[in-house]
DNA sequence: CATGAATGAGACTTCATTCAT
DNA sequence: TATGAATGAAGTCTCATTCAT
């Protein structure tokens, strides 16, 4: 409302453009989806014209795959490194997983796209792939690899590895869910603390999968 | 032209009418989501014009809750009551729960609704709102009473109870989402035998939960 | 104006609505060419709703090709019966061709499909090519025939038939242009008599081809 | 950003500028017409932003007009001297005009202004009139008078001056519109030599024209 | 009841034109 | 003078909804 410093309407930052559209496009897909979401409105709350908009991408629907894209890229980037170099008990590295997973993706803005994946896949099989490519393959790797060092170790029971990855995989998904599609219109009625439930299902299955003392008598 | 007999085809079966344009509606929803199914595939899959369809739903909003509505009712209606009169353990209960919410969930046509809520909640809070007393309260409550009795038989270690249903929740919704938003894309890539996981799941948390006899089974 | 007879704003009448809106449309895209004729003043002309138009041709350039296709179809259907069975001189069958081709197209509204397909060939390759098979290549065998049958016949001098063909079209293609590009800009300033034009230029043409007294001393 | 010493790059040739963009925009026009060609394509063939062209031209239109009016000056400048001094026969002068034509405008890029004429003149009867006032008045009396000198030396026959001078434009306006508007679209399929056809057609007209010597040549 | 032709608001996208730099 | 980012009016096309038959 100060109109203290000219602010130019026509600045010239065309750099900085597509990050804000890219920002803008993502909050109101996450919000809305993609067919209720108006190129204007995205325009719009990124402060340029709708046809600002069209100069940086050439369709909505390359808008989307574009949001999609920049919000996934680099997820799996150094974890593989990270976790390569763990040392200490499997459980702990499962442990550190889940809490990582929350610091970088169920518990930041990136969480949004899980959503957002699940409401258009069917529309845009390429995002859907992208996703199976990007996410999906390479979360369930890691997962695969540690809970196989587990076994390896000595650490964990065999188990059938899907089942296990799926099984550590599935409180993620239901905090996603809960934090994009329920939570946003019924919270205050079902509270759920994403972190402490994260916590107490990681270590119901550590006590399902380690080995501890189960055989001992 | 002609009237010169009462043709008896036209009204067929009028009152299956509104029944078969719902389960048109229902599949092209769950299939492509609200926004991006046209009313007219709707009536068209039902065998009755655009036209007929107003007749029955004054709206495409109306219809979508119809459907959700239809979908959900009379889904937890005589669960109680069976459970209510359930003997034996806590954990062949949870056991009974999960594979009783197969059958009649997770395993047939009505789960589509969940993806359906899941991806249109945040534009229809009404269906949310519904979704949320009809669905996630009664079920909550059910699992809570199973989980209780569990305790208070001494079967169960003391939990939280929250945290102990969404532990049953997770792998169920995992499931509903796998179905519905990723399989119909990228199925034959990542398999998973919905089952067999749910087993798998139930028992790892059951060997998590029960207090005595861990090692016994 | 008069609103005797109530005329149904939604008058059933499907099978007249594509050749309103062809004929409609045929009046703008001669007069403002194809880019600067909107669709909706088509439907305008045509006395219905932009929405309406597109229940009949899918899109702009549908139209646009219906449009040429219904004016030129039909066009060489049994004029090619008519010269078979011709009897008489040949120099009379170019006259009575001639005549004919004003009779039937360059004095008619098929001819503004002339100035059409001059104006749009370039950016609609498919109307470029009907046009071809449709009317040039027609037309030109049917005035081939009709000189070499003078040519057989001893009537007229040897000639390249590609140019005496050309001859006789290149008048007819003015009279055309005329018409629909240059008249209606500066008509009064520069009057030319269709009729009486291409009969002199016929029998200066005729006057060219046949032997006559020419090589008679 | 150092300006040390004045690059003489950006002013390379200021002053060719709107000669280049002419050129740029005439070969659009002509390939695409005036509203299927982007003001943008031009600066990008004339090597300059969409800004610069704007600079010289204050919108499409007038650069349009200022493209016909380039190329359609200066057309008929000295032609009128030269054939005042004309010796030698009617018919010769006849056959010297038609390749005339040929050299400096039918087979020119020049051509390519009929065609935009045709096209667009309805769009914009001021280009219609200019044409008018510029081409086709002069060509017309040019032609006119040659015809007239032939029936006053007793060459040519009596003839009505328009259809005779209308017969000599009608080959020419048949070549421009095969040029530019069938030929890039259908070539291959149907051939026709330019200069053999107007050379044919020429001595056609030549034959029907002349009186006495008609068998002579 | 049923139909389906008709409507028109609304969405995406283009592109001539402007203007701060 | 030159740039090119930004604008926004205008155009094509979709589709939920209406209504005369």
């Amino acid at each position: 409302m100060s109109v203290s410093h000219p602010t130019p309407r026509r600045s010239r930052r065309k750099d900085a453009r597509p990050g804000e559209l890219l920002d803008a496009a993502y909050e109101l897909f996450v919000e809305h989806g993609y067919a209720a979401t108006r190129v204007e409105a995205v325009a719009q709350r990124a402060g340029v014209s709708k046809g600002t908009l069209f100069l940086y991408f050439t369709s909505k629907e390359e808008l989307f795959k574009a949001v999609v894209r920049q919000r996934l890229s680099s997820l799996f980037v150094n974890w593989n490194a990270e976790f390569a170099a763990f040392e200490g008990t499997s459980a702990d590295m499962v442990r550190y997983a889940v809490r990582q997973w929350w610091q970088h993706m169920g518990g930041t803005a990136a969480s949004g796209i899980a959503k957002l994946v699940m409401t258009e896949a069917r529309q845009f099989p390429e995002i859907a792939e992208f996703y199976r490519s990007e996410v999906i393959v390479p979360g369930n790797e890691l997962l695969g690899r540690i809970l196989q060092r587990g076994m390896d170790r000595g650490e964990f029971r065999p188990m059938d590895l899907t089942h296990g990855i799926y099984s550590l995989v599935a409180p993620m998904t239901l905090l996603l869910l809960w934090k994009h599609a329920m939570a946003p219109c019924i919270d205050p009625q079902l509270p759920l603390d994403p972190q402490a439930f994260l916590e107490t299902q990681t270590e119901l299955l550590l006590g399902g999968l380690t080995l501890a003392d189960r055989h001992v008598r």
